[in-house]
DNA sequence: GTCTATACCTAGATAGAC
DNA sequence: GTCTATCTAGGTATAGAC
């Protein structure tokens, strides 16, 4: 599998995205970024929504087939969310910058792209909150408003994003096992 | 204290921003909105960056003063981190579209605004980090990495505001108690 | 305080030479 | 595959009449 132009360009372009939102980066920003001029880019690529598209759906399809795996395996609530914190780490480390821009910038979205994205969100929020309602009722999971468990977690690991500089500093697996420790058992 | 010409704007464009990010509304949007011609928002403000300065500034100027006011109070780390909780859902019910930019579209605040700001910034997770390190040394808070104590705390408080729909149908104390309680205790 | 008209710039994208 | 040149649309902002 060697890198292709078009793959080089829509990496160069989601540093860019991901620093300053996929309005205020033009072509033009992409071109210099590859050393080449605009025009040429339209070489590789269809136009500027394509490398968004590409961008975004390419790491929900990664959550997807992710919460796909989870949904198959016969495992208790507590252990599938584990399993949740655990996978969104993974996927963060190696698509930062679509993770960004699925984000920041899905709204930018057109046409079935955007439905696509819009579906997959709301499909795997929903498989998210049964995990955590069947959790309750099984007398695993507090008896909180499911919509603030779900949302406190989910909104934690959405923006590991904003981590991926500091995470040189820190072992994958001890931030997985404190990540899992503070969102599952809290912090007192 | 009644409404000026100039908050209006300012508050209709809040709504934009908030849905769109900062470079996706144009003046001409924001004029339709307001049932006017782009030419007359300049009567009013000076220009699209004045908008987005003031409403960033004024809600990051609400957490500083919420922080000097928790900093000054005499009570234990792991009530301070509370505190914070409770001040993040009382700001983000009333500055839901501020704090949208301020998470969002800081980066694109220009001159002298985007100093202080990052400034503010950094100087409130300092103050939070502190006392976080502060109720670990005294036995409070479990031994976790601070960071990740920080960060998924933070996380979740800075996204409230994609809630701001929702919140109608949940009792803003209940909700303070249940987030309270999910994120200092955890879930199980 | 709002309008029309317009200046000036930058955006995404295409045509055609090389 | 890359370039120069260029098109068209839309952006922020100003000038000046009313």
């Amino acid at each position: 599998m060697q890198i292709t132009r078009k793959q080089e360009i829509i990496s160069v372009a989601a540093q860019l995205i991901k620093e300053k939102g996929y309005n205020a980066v033009s072509m033009r920003d992409i071109a210099i970024a590859m050393d080449m001029k605009a025009a040429s880019l339209y070489n590789h690529i269809k136009g500027k929504q394509e490398i968004l598209a590409t961008l975004i759906v390419n790491v929900a399809e990664e959550f997807t087939n992710g919460m796909k795996f989870i949904l198959s395996e016969d495992a208790s609530a507590l252990k599938k969310i584990e399993k949740i914190i655990e996978i969104h780490i993974d996927i963060t480390v190696n698509y930062s910058e679509n993770i960004a821009a699925l984000n920041n910038d899905w709204m930018h979205l057109e046409g079935d792209a955007l439905k696509k994205v819009v579906q997959m969100r709301d499909d795997y929020e929903n498989n998210f909150r049964s995990i955590i309602k069947k959790g309750i009722t099984e007398g695993d999971i507090q008896p909180k408003h499911p919509e603030v468990i779900l949302f406190s977690i989910l909104s934690t690991l959405r923006t590991l994003y904003l981590w991926s500089e500091k995470r040189g500093k820190m072992d994958v697996n001890i931030l997985k096992k404190d990540m899992v420790s503070v969102l599952i058992k809290g912090i007192v």
